[in-house]
DNA sequence: TGGTATAGTATACAAAAGGATACTAAGGGG
DNA sequence: CCCCTTAGTATCCTTTTGTATACTATACCA
């Protein structure tokens, strides 16, 4: 495993998976395959429009999700992950489950701090 | 392996690892154990002297690494990566990974491109 | 006729991240 | 006496990211 500075790949993935709101978009992708624009507006409580278009079209960019347009009045999008998206998996399962253990190690940390402050 | 959005814990490890230097100066800290200011500074063609700092500083508040400075002149100062630090190479392997893939995809997508253009 | 719903766009603004450059202390070498 | 080195700060500026708010078209429903 080359993992050398000069060979390093890392930001690619990076790249695609920052954003405020990138990584629950896809975790709900991951989860549901499918869904629409407004349900994933419900699913996503704080973000306004504009950023989930946004995020959304940056990701389409990246060919990790695809838009689908329905010509009706009103209009119906879905957005489903890719088989190149769904690739992506790997890494936020070990971010999530690192994230979990880090949660401990956040805990720790301030309990310490509340015993010296005591 | 709980990975709903509510229980989304992906946001912890993108937060440490998000930052334009920050995954490089990790994977240099993975292999070298411990590294002087001036080493990192030469390793990474391109970075100003205030954004190594901001980054050490910001990855130390993390504790993912240490900072020890020997009372010099002129000074020293050693950084060095800590146990927690060496958790997150798994996510670093596994973006690393996905990242040599994500080359292939790129260079298909654009030779598609050459071939439309022709 | 007026309200609802969908999937946006337009505009203006605020905040965060990153970059360029100059400056510092304090000992050693010429 | 001046310059070199190290590990930074300080200041200012630009770019990127994210937020808030208002606006659009068009069919359906009452």
């Amino acid at each position: 495993m080359e993992m050398q500075p000069e060979l390093c790949r890392v930001e690619d993935a990076l790249g695609i998976l920052v954003g405020k709101w990138k990584p629950i978009i896809l975790l709900i992708l991951l989860q549901n395959g499918t869904k629409r624009f407004s349900d994933l507006k419900r699913s996503i409580p704080g973000i306004t429009q504009k950023m989930l278009t946004n995020q959304l079209r940056e990701l389409e960019e990246e060919d990790i999700i695809t838009r689908k347009v329905y010509p009706q009045v009103p209009p119906k999008v879905e957005y489903s992950i890719t088989e190149y998206g769904k690739s992506l998996e790997p890494i936020l399962v070990a971010m999530h489950e690192w994230g979990t253990a880090h949660t401990l190690h956040k805990m720790k940390k301030s309990q310490q701090t509340l015993f010296r402050i005591e």
